[in-house]
RNA sequence: GCCCGGGUGGCGCAAAUGGUGGACGCGGAGGGCUUAAACCCCUCUGUCGCUUUGGCGACAUGUGGGUUCGAAUCCCACCCCGGGCACCA
């Protein structure tokens, strides 16, 4: 008598026989088979070259495929179901692609520097290394019970010194190179030096304040000028000053409203020195190589519009001895410029602002002040004082002063005034803006505002007032010219592009101007005031300038410091100035180097980089982990991201990831990416050649009528009403998380029904870039599914198999067959939503057509290996009792005979006016002549064509037959 | 305001190039197994109307138009939802 058998009458017992598929069976299965694949290195991918060639032979003729996910930040908190969606979605793909004769890389690693790290460190009083290494673990853990099919050689973490010394390796590699306009890519700053030096090059404009002759220049001088030309370099600049934060942040890192994009403190603008990255040098080809890659148009569109080119021309407006440069993208409204405005920080305010107003002023534009000179002081003034908040609102009334002195309009000689306003940005374009009242909708009101006068250049729609002053709004459309001649040209009646390449031409000619090209985008604000990140390979000199610390050095380690927190203020503390937590290192802070000049002592660099560093180019890691003589090895740069044909860019073949990094990550990956290509370390252009956002899993949260969230997995529904321990609470969907309340672990639902379950019912909702709703309750139906599968294999009573060794009926086999090609549509276009639906409805016939056992083999096996890539563990299990001794993860993929595709018979609709009115079933490829006598024939359709006129006939074999009648 | 996506049963979603709308699953209804229940299995399930209870008919893909023999799919206008940008000259 077995023990550990219940008896059967016991009351409440559970009947389940001891083969079914049930949860705590999958459990045994999916450990058993992790093990197993960890132990045979079944995902290990052989690079074609060094530590990780294993058996690179076996893959050699096979095309390699590069699958990657955006890496996760390791929280404190753990995974909740929504962060796998995109994993999962890249392992059936990955695995699909391996059993189709793939070479596949798909690794997994961890974005572990940052803020939140910190902060979770502080509270739990533990140092940030340890609670990211737990955190790591526990991430790991979580990943590993899903069976992801990653290498695990290539896993890394961007806090690991053997990593940050690769990320430190790169900075040097920017600070170490400058932008070479003429040949349009970066090179190595010695380069620059050399040229500088045996005078083939002069220094960048703006580089060399003295515009001295170099040989003049002191050792030092030298250093500054060549330091100015850097793609990594030092800039005193109004900044963004964050102090609940207590660290500076990147403009892309501030919201519209002024704010932090993490944790939603005020931010505000002041002048600091920081590391920048000259991202703009590259503004044109990050917008140019978008056409390189395969991303969806909204992606490409947000990055276009961040970069934000704009062409247009530069115009130069005489005003006393100085040139007031402005930059318009509609020159060919230049005779109806009437005024000039200046960004109130633009360093000609000061130079141009009059001593006294002239006679009978329009007390309008005086402020109020008695002087130009004090109204514009007030005004700069008045404009610190406002909060980013105000001054970024659109629909604020236009301010602004006059400076008591006028400009030259060069296309017609008018004397223009000059004024100081907000609405001018001193960071775009020149700082300055002639003003066409007439044709843009800002000028129009600031006009309207301050009473100046308006000419209208181009004609305005049928049924405008003549006179612009009497308009409702600026005309911004296109039209003809119409008031702008001068003695030798004239733009009457020109369209507008007509009119930009006239006055651009003219502009040139009279030394008054020159097309060009300007971009919204700045350059990278790229230092924090963070302990937990990398520190910069840099110290100071005596002279305070920075100099890089030689390769052999690194990593430069961050140094273990008692009082790691970032400096606290309050949060609306404007006067605060940060304090970087590494400055409290004394004894790191300054170091004793041989640089050349012999041992000397400097001054560590004591900010650190920002979060973005290490997914800049964590993808290349992936490729040579081990690596510690290059940060890769060209040649496996080349075989796996290389580019593919002429036209190729190159790049990861599928990166998938949520649309939340749109901007930030792509733009400052693809501009290091580029850094590295120009300097010769990379053959691929583009890190990422395919990209694909997966959707958000969004989940029911309820609210009680305080409006608290209540935890929702404490709320039942009750016809159609929700109660929370019989209180009534509203059900709204929102992001999964803990605020809400709502979420639910991927340990939860494996401990409940297993991996493979939870794998296909994410894979089953919807499309991968699709969001859906998660529901519990329905995950069962693909538990079934499993269970069904597992049945139409296995006797559930005696585990032992029950499929039959018989060739399949010709139906089965056409339906396997018409799965087959279903599914691999499904996995090709990422919408395994479809691939499961056809292998459930194979197996739904299964069960209908072999409800006691003995299912061909024949159709079994690949059954099972459909399924492999969405439920690897349950595949794996049946294909071994099946009496496989391999792992299926490279077997073949089923092939479908397209000769089984096509049925013998097929259902034709039959329509009267386009309506269906009955079907008919005909051997495939009937004639269209013999289609229509058998539709007409037909009893139902017979009655409906005699008491009516056919007026056509439309005949489509193997498709439809359609009766238009009168 | 401008620019992108997207609206299909009670729910998640399927439907190459315009050609049988609602595959597959959840939920629901009924039945089988069971002393009973759970599990499991089978059948039905867009809405409305008629029905001699087999069926028959009409209406249905956000709304209103249009193109077409035929529209979820193409065109125009509008409404709603989600996302991005936001004085960028």
């Amino acid at each position: 008598m077995r023990v550990d058998n219940p008896s059967s009458d016991a009351p409440g017992h559970d009947q389940i026989p001891a083969h079914r598929y049930t949860a705590a069976l999958a459990a045994e299965i999916e450990r058993t088979w992790q093990d197993r694949w960890e132990a045979e290195g079944t995902f290990l991918a052989p690079n074609p070259s060094g530590a990780l060639q294993g058996s690179f032979d076996r893959v050699a003729d096979l095309p390699k495929l590069y699958v990657l996910d955006m890496f996760p930040y390791p929280s404190g908190k753990g995974l909740h179901v929504g962060h796998p969606l995109g994993f999962i979605g890249t392992d059936v793909y990955a695995r699909y692609q391996r059993m189709n004769g793939h070479n596949v890389i798909h690794a997994m690693g961890y974005d572990a520097f940052g803020l939140p790290a910190e902060q979770y460190a502080v509270e739990t009083g533990q140092h940030p290394r340890d609670t990211t290494n737990a955190n790591i673990a526990n991430m790991a853990r979580q990943l590993r019970r899903l069976g992801l099919g990653h290498d695990p050689r290539r896993s890394v973490n961007t806090t690991d010194p053997a990593f940050y010394k690769w990320t430190q390796w790169i900075f040097l590699q920017v600070f170490g190179a400058w932008y070479d306009r003429d040949a349009d890519r970066a090179r190595p700053i010695s380069e620059l030096e050399t040229e500088l030096a045996n005078g083939t090059r002069q220094p960048e404009p703006g580089t060399n304040p003295g515009d001295r002759p170099w040989s003049d220049l002191t050792d030092r001088q030298r250093r500054v000028v060549v330091d100015a030309h850097r793609l990594a370099y030092l800039h005193e600049a109004p900044v963004n000053w964050c102090p609940g934060l207590g660290t500076v942040l990147a403009n892309e890192e501030v919201t519209a409203d002024g704010r932090s994009d993490r944790g939603n403190f005020p931010v505000f603008r002041r002048p600091l020195k920081q590391w920048m990255m000259r991202i703009t040098a590259y503004a044109d080809r990050l917008v140019g190589d978008l056409d390189l890659l395969d991303w969806s148009e909204s992606i490409k569109l947000m990055q276009r519009n961040w970069i934000g080119r704009s062409e247009g021309a530069e115009v130069r407006f005489t005003a006393g001895s100085s040139e007031i440069a402005v930059f318009t993208t509609r020159p060919d409204t230049l005779f109806g410029a009437t005024y000039v405005v200046l960004a109130p920080e633009h360093p000609l305010v000061d130079r141009l602002v009059a001593t006294t107003w002239a006679e009978g002023v329009d007390p309008r534009w005086t402020g109020g002040a008695s002087t130009p000179g004090e109204a514009v002081a007030q005004y700069r003034a008045q404009t610190l004082r406002r909060s980013d908040l105000e001054r970024q609102t659109v629909d604020r009334e236009k301010t602004g002063v006059f400076i008591g002195s006028t400009a030259t309009n060069p296309v017609n000689g008018e004397p223009v005034p000059i004024f100081v306003a907000d609405y001018v940005l001193m960071g775009y374009g020149t700082g300055a803006i002639m003003a066409v009242p007439a044709h843009d909708q800002r000028d129009f009101d600031f006009a309207g505002a301050f009473g100046l006068p308006m000419t209208a250049v181009v004609s305005p729609p049928e049924g405008w007032p003549e006179q612009p002053e009497n308009w409702d709004t600026a005309w911004g459309g296109a039209g003809g010219g119409i008031n702008s001649t001068n003695a030798d040209l004239s733009l009457d009646g020109l369209s507008v592009p007509a009119a930009k390449a006239a006055i651009t031409t003219w502009l040139e000619q009279h030394d008054a101007g020159r097309g060009t090209v300007t971009y919204k985008l700045r350059d990278w604000l790229f230092s924090r005031q963070r302990y937990w990140g990398e520190p910069f390979p840099i110290v100071y000199d005596e002279h305070d300038l920075p100099i890089a610390v030689p390769d052999s050095e690194l990593p430069v380690l961050l140094p273990d410091i008692v009082d790691y927190s970032p400096k606290q203020f309050e949060i609306d503390d404007n006067t605060s100035a940060p304090e970087p937590p590494l400055g409290r290192a004394t004894e790191w802070t300054s170091v004793t180097l041989d640089l050349g000049d012999g041992l000397k002592s400097y001054r560590r660099e004591v900010n650190t980089m920002p979060q973005w560093a290490g997914s800049c180019w964590y993808e290349l890691r992936y490729l040579d982990p081990t690596n510690d003589a290059v940060f890769v090895d060209p040649a496996i740069e080349r075989y796996w991201m290389g580019p593919q044909s002429e036209s190729d860019g190159g790049g990861v073949d599928l990166y998938v990831g949520g649309v939340e990094h749109a901007v930030l990550h792509l733009l400052y990956s693809r501009f290091w990416h580029k850094v590295l290509f120009d300097l010769g370390h990379l053959s691929s252009k583009e890190p990422y050649r395919r990209l694909f956002n997966q959707g958000m899993v969004q989940a029911a949260a309820y609210t009680d009528h305080r409006g608290l969230h209540v935890a929702a997995n404490e709320v039942d529904e009750r016809d159609g009403r929700f109660f929370h321990r019989d209180q009534e609470v509203q059900r709204h969907y929102g992001k999964m998380g803990k605020s809400l309340k709502n979420s639910v672990t991927p340990d939860e639902v494996c401990a409940d029904f297993g991996a493979d379950t939870l794998r296909l019912y994410e894979m089953f909702t919807g499309p991968l870039d699709q969001s859906r709703p998660w529901e519990t309750k329905a995950i069962v139906g693909v538990f079934r599914l499993l269970q069904r599968i597992w049945r139409s294999i296995l006797d559930e009573d005696t585990g032992m198999v029950r499929v039959a060794d018989t060739p399949a009926d010709e139906e089965t086999r056409r339906i396997l067959h018409k799965s087959i090609a279903a599914v691999r549509d499904g996995m090709e276009t990422l919408r395994f939503n479809t691939s499961i639906a056809r292998i459930t409805e194979l197996n739904n016939h299964l069960t209908a057509r072999f409800p006691d056992g003995g299912a061909p083999r024949e159709v079994v096996e690949p059954l099972v290996l459909l399924l492999a890539p969405l439920a690897p563990h349950t595949a794996e299990e049946l294909w071994a009792r099946l009496g496989h001794r391999h792992s299926l993860a490279w077997e073949p993929f089923p092939e479908a005979d397209a000769s089984l595709l096509i049925d013998a018979t097929t259902e034709i609709p039959v329509q009267v006016n386009g309506k269906v009115k009955a079907r008919l079933t005909v051997p495939a490829g009937m004639s269209s002549t013999d289609l229509e006598a058998a539709a007409r024939a037909h009893d139902k359709i017979a009655p409906l064509l005699a008491e009516a006129t056919l007026r056509k006939v439309i005949v489509l074999p193997d498709k439809l037959v359609n009766f238009v009648i009168g």
